[in-house]
This record gives structure tokens, C-alpha cells and sequence, in this order.
DNA sequence: ATAATCTCTACCGATCTGGTTGGGATTTGG
DNA sequence: CCAAATCCCAACCAGATCGGTAGAGATTAT
């Protein structure tokens, strides 16, 4: 299991706009050479983002990216799943309707707790507290 | 995040065999029909248990699957790993090495933080544990 | 006006996924 | 001893995804 390019360079990115502050439209290409990304690549990424309601963009001159809404309140599971798709670990979760034999399904116990943990660990943590932790090492 | 056909079959066959006990070989056959699987997939699932010494094969009429070793004995986490590979997130994680930026990379935390919940979630919970909470319901 | 910037579409090679096909090797049971 | 059951293995396949590139367009500040 691995955690794609497109995740990992979307959450930095965030990471990196959430520590900017929201003073200014960072452009891409600021954030693509400061994080060593590349650029057209990372651009997709970042309308996915935008797409998803996470970031704000303006165009033109002096343009750029910002965080949608504060840092403290954008939670890593969001942007992952803005990237990732919806993480569901295998159909009859949470559809249980899914799979007829989900009521006698064993294996079906270890993907819930697996989902629950995963949950857990990525919805409990926002930019905010990232970027605090790293700041105070 | 999806979990893989071959990663859910897998560990379903595992399970299975796991509730067979050690009484006899399986026929693989046997595991496809009453799973619901397709045989030559499975087949190639399970030689990629048997080389990473989960489970054992006889040939031969009236031969079949049967684990290596006791079910209480196999974690979910082996499993899953000899499946899909090693689950490493991210190249820096557990190699910090990998990555110039590892000590001020604010993201690392949380897939170190997500890495852990993974592991504990699979490497928790042995087949035998799964028999067991399936049979009482 | 022009330069900076986001937006969008199309393409590319490599790899993975979920299979299928078919032929072999081995061992049991008759 | 032979036939059937069974595991073993290699090759192939279509489709999706991944990571990335190329290039043309729209929009806005200066």
C-alpha cells in the first residue's frame, strides 16, 4: 500500500499554503519550486483541490492560491480524499448491501477496523496542527 | 484507497481455510466455489501465499491448501503484506533517508501517525480472531 | 498592452489490476 | 499401472491509473 505522488504532493502543497498565512495569493509556480514539484503536474492537482472547495485561486497578475478556509479547519482526511477519491476499502463498507454475504463475511471485520483506524488517523488532524508540530522542532 | 481484488480474496481464502482447520488439503476448488471466486485468479493468489510460507500446498489427487501454521498464529497484517507488498507509505517512511526534506517535512507526521494506525489495525488481529467473531453472531 | 497567472484539453509511456488460456508436473485412488 | 485430480507455471490480454509533458487559451494587475 502506497501512498500516491498525486497525495502526497497535493497534502505538502497544503501544508505549505496553510504556513503562508493568508496574507497573499501564492503563485504556483512559487510553491512547485519551493517544494521541488513539478509545476504542470502540480497544477492538476491543485484544481483538484480547488474542485473540491479546499483552495481559493485568483487569476492574473500578482494571482495565485489560498487556502479556501482556515488551516484550523481543513482536516487531513479532507484533502486526501479530495485526491484520492472516497476511501472505501472495499465495496460492503459502509454498504453493507453491497455483498450478499457481508452478515457472515469474517474478513469484513478486519476492513472496518482497518477504515476506522485510517479515519481516525487522518481525520483528527488539520493543517493547522501540522504545520504547528513542524514549527516547534 | 481501495483495497486490491487480490488483497480481499486473499484473506478470504485464508479465513476459509482457517475455519477448515487442519484436517485435510483443500482443494482450490473448492475454496473458488464456495467463495464465489475465479479460480485461475485465485490460484495465482495463493502461490503468492504459499512463497511467502503462509500456506502449504499438496499435489496430487485429494491434495489441496492448508495453512502453515496455526491460525492464531498468522496476523491479518502478513497477510496483506505478502500480498500487496510492503506497506510503506511513502519512501521516508520508515526510511528517513530517502528524503532531504524528512526533518522539517511537516506531512511525514501524519503518515508516520497514519502508518502506525495501519499496522496496528492488521498486525492486531490473527485469523483465528477473525473464525472466532464470525462464528459468534 | 503586456506580462503574469490560472484553466483546460490532449497526449504519452510505464505500471498495475483483474483476469484468461493452456500446457505441464505430481500424486492419489482404482 | 493408469487415469483423474490437483497443484504449478508462463504467457497473454484489455482496461485503468500514475506520473508527467505540451500547448493553447482566458483573465487580470500593472
Amino acid at each position: 500500500m502506497r501512498i500516491s505522488s498525486r497525495c502526497e504532493y497535493g497534502l505538502r502543497a497544503m501544508v505549505f499554503l496553510a504556513a503562508c498565512g493568508h496574507s497573499r495569493p501564492v503563485p504556483l509556480s512559487e510553491i512547485a519550486a519551493e517544494e521541488g514539484m513539478p509545476a504542470p503536474f502540480l497544477e492538476r492537482i491543485l484544481a483538484r483541490l480547488r474542485e473540491s472547495g479546499l483552495l481559493k485561486a485568483t487569476r492574473g497578475a500578482s494571482g495565485g492560491y489560498q487556502l479556501a478556509r482556515e488551516a484550523g479547519s481543513i482536516a487531513v482526511g479532507e484533502v486526501v480524499t479530495a485526491l484520492e477519491g472516497p476511501l472505501s476499502l472495499v465495496g460492503c463498507i459502509p454498504d453493507d448491501a453491497a455483498c450478499e454475504r457481508a452478515d457472515s463475511c469474517a474478513s469484513r471485520l478486519v476492513w472496518r477496523r482497518l477504515d476506522s483506524a485510517i479515519t481516525g488517523a487522518l481525520d483528527g488532524v488539520t493543517l493547522e496542527d501540522l504545520t504547528r508540530e513542524a514549527v516547534s522542532r
